[in-house]
DNA sequence: GTCTATAGCAGGATAGAC
DNA sequence: GTCTATCCTGCTATAGAC
């Protein structure tokens, strides 16, 4: 996100430098005087493009978390497809990676996850947005995708069985911070790669299905 | 919490409105005014018993959520050595049952999972408290009680197993929102007893045991 | 101990020049 | 389209009367 290159346009920039801060610090704590100093744009800018902060905050939303999720969902459904059968397994496993392995750089990782989370405690009409948009049809999806290989439930059971999965991705994600303190240990790529197999097992069990031995 | 007669003492009404407040709508957007007003107390008391919206804030943690924290923990203990033998099952189930169904009222579950989503998100020194005082310790007596049935794990994972426990007892609890967005269900009572009934399945299974038939 | 009054600052928004 | 200057509101914190 080091791409607030003065030949980006000044709305482009706006955007760009508001997500970083806002995911930093919150949406209180950043002031438009802070972006527009950040964006290298004059105060009234904000004003200008976005009808205020809270239009420039939408807009985060709406332009760049948005098509992000999006591209996560769409790095899930390529491996999906390249796969010859989905099993429970390829399923739990695609998402995993998707999320923490997937197209998006590690930076772009944690924007998304705090400020999804800020959006978590602090609910505005960008969590409808994305709830509407993204994360309702993704979990409907992916129930579906696990739909024939677990006929024995009932479609509300299924629906919390993908919740939880989507429970323990986003918590090991997002949840960096306890974890770290909790456990001790860093975040560096060895553990994530740990954290992933962890995830995977957990949620594969969970699903009630036994994961075949796999080297790590 | 709606104890805030005026036979309380100024210090402790203004505890007691603070957290609710902080709760509803995070530390920015609550101002000492607000809390004052709610109090019925002067906008100086908060100075004077605190030395200023800081203080109270780190008060509220260090008089109320560590102390409830505490009855969850000693919740859960109770149930633990009420039983004959230590299971897998009966400390996952006494877990979730005592963040779901314990010695919080419906009301104090959600004004402590507020505080404490929003510290995850904007972390403080009260986060630093809870970790220390309560979280950790929690954490390593659940991972020490569950230590004999699960032999073949190392430390690690152990200690990953028990945090994805959490996880999912904590999502399904502070996530409310969310869940129900996507779910489209309230939080009724019914519907949390099912809640219960499929993380401690989940988290069961989860942690690769099998467990056993029990009618619902 | 409790209150009023106010200092002192920072923020969002906007009017109007260029 | 871009910028400066400014308005207005709201906040925390404190000084000092009672």
């Amino acid at each position: 996100m080091k791409t607030d290159r003065l030949d980006k346009g000044v709305r482009e920039r706006l955007l760009d430098t508001a997500e970083v801060l806002f995911a930093a610090d919150g949406y209180d704590h950043v002031s438009i005087r802070d972006i527009t100093r950040y964006a290298q744009c004059n105060l009234a800018a904000v004003n200008y493009y976005f009808k205020g902060k809270q239009g420039l905050y939408l807009d985060v939303f709406r332009h760049h978390m948005i098509p992000r999720a999006r591209r996560i969902r769409d790095f899930f459904w390529k491996r999906i497809k390249s796969e010859k059968k989905t099993t429970v397994e390829t399923v739990v496993r695609a998402l995993t990676e998707a999320y923490m392995h997937g197209p998006l750089s590690q930076e772009e990782v944690e924007i998304h996850h705090k400020l999804m989370a800020r959006e978590l405690t602090n609910p505005t009409k960008a969590l409808d947005m994305m709830v509407e948009d993204v994360i309702r049809p993704f979990v409907a999806e992916v129930s579906a995708l696990l739909r024939p290989d677990l006929k024995s439930i009932s479609d509300e059971e299924l629906l919390l069985d993908v919740i939880s999965v989507f429970a323990l991705i986003l918590y090991f994600t997002f949840g960096r911070l306890p974890i770290s303190k909790v456990t001790g240990r860093e975040y560096t790529d060895k553990y994530r790669d740990k954290l992933v197999e962890h995830v995977t097992r957990f949620s594969l069990y969970g699903l009630g299905c036994n994961i075949k031995d796999k080297e790590t």
